[in-house]
DNA sequence: CTTGCAAATGTTATGTTATAACACTATATA
DNA sequence: TATATAGTGTTATAACATAACATTTGCAAG
């Protein structure tokens, strides 16, 4: 297992204690399968690897794990991809900025603690309140020009 | 018919023109019905609307027109909700970034010409090309305080 | 310890979003 | 008027996601 993996589920099982969550089978395999991605993956693909950890496991099982390390920022949605990929920062945040590379289909998440000052003007003048945000920039990566 | 959908209706029209594409009648009618929409609208959504306009059509017929028109940029795709918008913005641009809001559903378009400094940053870092962009900002608008 | 509650899962089915594939039609132009 | 290209019609299906309800698990109060 990857040190990416395990340093993900540590913090899920850290998490878990503290608020008294259930660090469930489900919710354990789905993480690891996450994280050992290096690239984005789709719901149904999870579902394919879990069969090797779970007998005959159906969609909802997967999307419930999803939902829950989503919920709690241990994985995020590329919404352009439908597509899931743990996080690369290690806190939580309101909001999330990914570089999607057309090509080889790597993304990097990059990390903004706050909107950015040009948006955040536009945002306040219109008298809106966010409560989160996401950026997904499609493009080539530096391996890929 | 609203000066909304006239003016975007007139700017295909132009475009069709000027490029040699064909302003046929599915994307009259699905630029017109997602202009009529105040806020996004699904693509079976706008099936439904364009019952009235032709006869029994089916989902390609939607998924093509919406292609033609956001290959355009004519209108946005809201990644979160599957769902689409008429641009608000009156020039081709390779990013959008909305405000949308989680209680009424209303969408606010805003528009930066470029990657905000902050990202940019990031961006260049990484030596990451980009070629469009997508910001979507939840939250409560102003109404909805 | 057992009762009872809340969290989580199992299972079946279905809803929603989107596209592949191929035959056909319309338009422009050589 | 031949022919190339853009666009549409139609059938079918792929891909993504959730509703609903029965059951199990883990834990805490009595």
């Amino acid at each position: 297992m990857s040190q990416k993996q395990q340093k993900l589920l540590a913090a899920i099982e850290v998490f878990c204690t503290e608020e008294g969550a259930r660090f469930t089978d489900a919710r354990r395999y789905v993480a690891s399968i996450i994280a050992s991605s290096g690239k984005p993956i789709t719901a149904y693909e999870i579902l394919d690897q879990l069969a090797a950890h779970i007998k005959n496991p159906k969609p909802p099982t997967v999307y419930r794990a999803i939902d829950f390390l989503i919920e709690h920022n241990f994985v995020h949605k590329i919404e352009s991809l439908n597509a899931f990929i743990a996080c690369q920062t290690d806190h939580r945040h309101m909001g999330s900025q990914f570089m999607i590379c057309d090509l080889c289909g790597d993304v990097i998440e990059t990390h903004l603690c706050s909107i950015p000052p040009a948006l955040k003007t536009s945002v306040d003048k219109q008298g809106f309140v966010p409560a989160s945000w996401n950026v997904e920039i499609h493009g080539t990566c530096k391996a890929c020009q």
